[in-house]
DNA sequence: TACTGATGATCAGTATGCGCACTAAATGTC
DNA sequence: GACATTTAGTGCGCATACTGATCATCAGTA
């Protein structure tokens, strides 16, 4: 069963992203940390364009994005050019919150597949990718 | 980021669940699904034991639970034994809604995996199984 | 310029998913 | 048998996720 696997090996990674950040103090779900990055490679991007870029839903990005506002993290501000738009930047507590994220991050993830070889990491990857980019318009959530 | 990738592999594989489910007309989502196999699986199993099983969390189970009874697809008597145990059962109405449901799900968890050939396919359940079991218990989520 | 269609964001509703705290009941120990 | 510990479920709170609907605004066109 391919698909309870996968819901087994999100649900580990997620557990062990939670525990490294917890441990160093950081209040920062995967989520909030993937939306953080994407805002500070891209500063003054719009909610949608955040959305599509990690394939969240749209819905959900509201909420994500309120409370990296309400914890000081990011700005968001009406555009100028188009007054439905939101844009998105980079606070420097979200700067520092970022640096103190980076390595605690790099480490879960190295945890996750510890238990494989380098080459069977590289392997499991490409796989993932393969699928991933064969289906991914199915939940790309345009809407 | 191997975080990203389960995220997206998990994602995609609700999305193909949600997908034939619903053209089927059928009402049920992956995690229900999961609950009522085991269920018919294991008469008489306890919540405790069925989230075990399947690796859910003890509060989750519940509402899962409740969902499927107010469908009529299983039921949940308190055990003669241990009056703290809530025992499970399928129904005729959970039977027959298995037995629509297995193709579809068989046929969404092909489509989960198109793009890859038979050998990938294999490969990529190996190596995630490997990492599932050597990081399994980070998320058994005995608590 | 008035109209149509597309787009950014939000709201309501449903379902996971998990931590924490609490009750009730069972079990182990003295 | 009294008591501490453990265990099964639940309630509360927070954070994803996604559908469907609605609102405001923008862009293209007749």
């Amino acid at each position: 069963m391919p698909g309870h696997l996968a819901r087994r090996f999100h649900q580990i990674s997620n557990a062990l992203f939670d525990l490294e950040t917890r441990e160093a103090g950081l209040s920062l779900t995967p989520i909030q940390y993937a939306a953080l990055l994407t805002v500070r490679d891209n500063p003054g991007i719009d909610q949608a364009t955040l959305a599509g870029l990690i394939a969240y839903d749209r819905t959900t990005i509201g909420g994500v994005v309120d409370r990296l506002v309400e914890k000081g993290l990011i700005a968001r501000r009406t555009s100028d050019t188009d007054r439905r738009a939101k844009l998105l930047t980079l606070l420097d507590e979200g700067e520092s919150t970022l640096a103190i994220a980076d390595p605690i991050v790099r480490r879960a993830q190295e945890n996750l597949v510890q238990g494989l070889e380098p080459a069977e990491v590289e392997q499991l990857m490409k796989l993932m990718e393969k699928v991933v980019e064969s289906m991914g318009s199915v939940s790309r959530s345009g809407r």
